[in-house]
DNA sequence: CTCATTAGTTACCTCTTTGTTACCACTAAT
DNA sequence: ATTAGTGGTAACAAAGAGGTAACTAATGAG
């Protein structure tokens, strides 16, 4: 009966989405369109490329997100939200309308001109 | 437009629930019930008894569980749930429905005796 | 008298995660 | 010749998470 946390439905899910910047990079790779590498790195200007690089190739081992590498010079990467990925999507509306109940900031939250 | 995490609702959320343990936590004292620590203890052997009066503690600061302390000897505290705890449950939900839906475990959730 | 009980706290240590800085390879444009 | 643009990686540093063992205090059991 969940003693040990493998277990555990919710220890599951937080081993995928868990990371310090995890949902954040997801929320901005599930405009359903292909994101940039760059673009990612520009929006997210807290998060140093070599972490940004480092999670992307994590959810991407994980199945969330796929990676298109184009062989051109100079090279280009697009990132989008695997099917596995979109599953998580209702996990991270919910995470994101807590969060936005919680405190109500004064801006426009990603979800509203993307999900409505 | 969420220039840094700060005004991301999706962090502000991963700040109340993002540690390790929050998340089986709070599903354990979600059952409505006042839980002592040291049943929360045996129910959870692979969290030390440090690290689980430490999240206890962090989650009563952030308001989403209330802790009762009776001033007896032997002490017994109580822990559960405040009103701003149970706002969480659809996010808890959504969270164990994901990982359960991901892998299919042969055991009973938590969830199914308590939430139907 | 001594031990067990309960919910911690404190000091100390390790392991994991996250972050910073510098650098590469290749092309096109200046 | 040099610079800008692209998507990284290697080496190293810092921060955080987590663990163990020892200690607290009043009462009741043996």
């Amino acid at each position: 009966m969940m003693q040990n946390p493998d277990n555990c439905a919710v220890v599951r899910t937080m081993g995928y989405i868990g990371g310090k910047w995890k949902p954040i990079v997801l929320i901005r790779i599930l405009t359903g369109v292909k994101v940039r590498f760059g673009k990612l790195a520009v929006q997210m200007p807290d998060i140093s490329r070599k972490i940004l690089s480092q999670q992307l190739k994590e959810l991407e081992e994980d199945g969330l997100i796929i990676r298109h590498s184009y062989m051109e010079k100079p090279p280009r990467v697009e990132y989008e939200l695997s099917e596995l990925g979109k599953t998580l999507i209702p996990v991270l509306k919910a995470m994101h309308d807590w969060g936005a109940q919680i405190e109500d900031p004064a801006h426009r939250s990603v979800w509203d001109p993307v999900i409505r």
